[in-house]
DNA sequence: ATATCTATCGGAAACGTTTTCGGAAACGCA
DNA sequence: TGCGTTTCCGAAAACGTTTCCGATAGATAT
């Protein structure tokens, strides 16, 4: 009754049992088995959009040639060309970029791994990331870490999974082991550090003033009066948090004001913890004049605090922080702080990538530094004129 | 001198021109051309990535097999796929997501596309959006518009070309034309809209209590004695913005106050504006005694200025806004508004999308509302009771 | 013993592009 | 006229994966 494909007759065809629920048979005169197959994958297709085997039919070209003619490539007519743009064009040719990237090896896509899209510093940094990367036709693929190092390091696997070019990272408060950025490194994936850098690793990093800042901020602090002079610390294990404490003690040494222990206090930047500080600090015989927060967050809870209990800023204790926002301004007392330009890290840290991408070999890990402004507010100033 | 290929002597080559730099060959006697091919894009290749026919190679199967044993197929042996997946975990084997994408016809990347990463806002919506997104298997893409309608039609245009599986958008302030996406729609894309949605277009959509919380807001300043509430409404084209002024309007009526077109401004959300707004609304013969902005922004901006007026907030005008943030609790007085949450909003969006596009014929463009909050603070409150 | 079935696998096409390399014709110069 | 040259184009491989379809061997049913 079923006819074989072959020999046309259906006389020897048998059964030949089920193959993907479907029915098999086999003609014992060809020696073949088959199926009668349905075009199912063609049925749920999506509409067809057109490529480069579309043009060429249309234009009677072959592939290679419209491949040629839409890659500004010298070896085509240019009349062939110019038939061949207009036919794309009428057709609304889109190239498909998976192929392109599968073909070249390259996705024209760069990968951002930051802590916390919600922080307005990050946001910053992906604004001026962004700006440049659609300037230079590179897309963007953002992951957030959460502060969390396992989640950096998928994150990180990820993006690569994902083929991109280059990694733009800014690491996690807990991450102190370095083995996810080695890896890629070393199987060459171009990497630029922005703000959370890493010096366990050669790549190219954008850092801030942390120093100079911070040294600024408490000479300030120095010059309206303050003698003892509180620090609330970031981790210890973020280089950019003992950056600015070094900033701090520079600037105490230069004055000869000696370092006094008990007012360095390391935190994670918590709210909880920069109130433990705080207490710590107000419990003390003789409390601090001052206070650096190494983070302008926590320089606002500090200056809500004091609020709270009555202390009198700057008069009784003078707050600076580091970093910058609407808030620092609003507030009162309005705070000074080390002001940061978080597009400039971006646009700095995007450049430095993809220059390192286009020039892979050639490339070395330069470290630049993205310029900050020591604005002075109320928070600090105890002296009318300045 | 030189040997040609096939028949091995050299007796009857002949130079033939050059062809891409090289030198071109002729041998009469078998009648080929030929040149010597240097291995150039061998040289220059990145370091070979384990592939499936590496693994195939391996194992001593054929690639098929392998792609069967590492997705979960069933027509498989259990003891071969054990020994492939041995394999490929000691290969390292990372499958290529861009072979996979092309080859699917998905690349189980959603795009998305906001005005501006930098609003806290949409900082967390994308929070949101990324959280579930990585949960479920996707990637994120993420533009920005800069409430620019050209750049918003650029951007969904780059993740079409990317081959988004699917599209999130919040349009820009400029946006009142959507032929963009009615194109992509047409063309079976599924597009989820949020916060500033469009409804000429049957997509899903996840929206605020605009009209519920306005009219809350204003409901409150008029159970708090104000009876000459201004609004600074946001520009005419936005929906959103439409739907807060109605929640004003709404309120107004049920108490019997007669709207006063005087006390309407329409903004484009800028500061200038928003003073513009405050300015003619003092010089009124009758100034208000409550103002209503539809953006907590233009609420802040609105304070300072009254406070540096000099002007007594709450008791000779109350001022309320519309969405959150740590800067109207912080500030003095501190801010009565209407919270909203747009981590919610963006998990909602999200979740919508990934069904949309998995169900993608069943699918039905349901609107959901993600509830906010009225939190009565300082900057509205007359009497000192509630 | 024969006919059918099941489980498992391989070959090859397909996804859409780029690039290599050779062929053919036209061209330039002696 | 004849040789070398240039220009333009096509065929085919390559990128890495999935999936279709057929092919076996052994198991089971008749």
């Amino acid at each position: 009754m079923e006819i074989c494909e072959k020999c046309g007759s259906g006389e020897n065809v048998v059964k030949s049992g089920f193959v993907r629920g479907k029915q098999r048979l086999f003609c014992k005169t060809c020696g073949i088995h088959f199926t009668f197959a349905l075009p199912h994958r063609e049925a749920l297709k999506k509409p067809h959009q057109t490529t480069i085997i579309d043009i060429a039919k249309m234009v009677g070209v072959s592939p290679s040639t419209v491949s040629r003619a839409l890659n500004r490539s010298t070896e085509i007519n240019p009349t062939t060309r110019q038939e061949i743009i207009r036919v794309a064009a009428e057709m609304d040719y889109r190239p498909n970029l998976l192929a392109q990237s599968l073909n070249r090896g390259e996705t024209h896509t760069i990968g951002v791994v930051i802590p916390n899209i919600e922080r307005p510093f990050f946001a910053g940094v992906l604004a001026g990331i962004q700006k440049v990367a659609t300037e230079v036709g590179y897309r963007v693929m953002i992951c957030q870490s959460n502060e969390s190092h396992s989640t950096e390091t998928l994150n990180v696997q990820a993006l690569v999974a994902s083929r991109v070019d280059g990694l733009l990272i800014s690491h996690s408060k807990e991450t102190t082991s370095f083995e996810h950025i080695k890896l890629q490194l070393k199987k060459g994936l171009p990497i630029v550090h922005f703000d959370r850098v890493c010096n366990e690793v050669e790549t190219a990093k954008v850092v801030e003033e942390d120093y100079e800042g911070s040294f600024l901020l408490v000479e300030h602090l120095i010059q309206q009066g303050c003698r003892r002079i509180a620090v609330c610390a970031g981790p210890r294990e973020l280089l950019i948090s003992n950056a600015r404490l070094e900033g701090y003690k520079a600037a105490l040494a230069k004055y000869g004001i000696v370092l006094n222990e008990e007012l360095v206090y390391h935190t994670n930047f918590k709210k909880r913890e920069t109130l433990l500080a705080l207490e710590s600090w107000l419990q003390l015989p003789q409390p601090p004049d001052g206070i650096f927060a190494v983070h302008y967050g926590n320089a606002i809870e500090i200056l809500v605090e004091l609020k709270n209990r009555g202390i009198k800023v700057p008069h009784e204790i003078a707050v600076v922080g580091f970093g910058d926002e609407l808030i620092a301004e609003l507030i009162e007392p309005s705070l000074t702080v080390f002001h940061l330009f978080p597009f400039q890290v971006g646009e700095t840290a995007v450049t430095l990538l993809i220059d390192n991408i286009i020039h892979r070999d050639s490339f070395r890990p330069v470290v630049q530094t993205v310029k900050g402004e020591l604005i002075i507010r109320e928070s600090s100033l105890r002296t009318k004129s300045l």
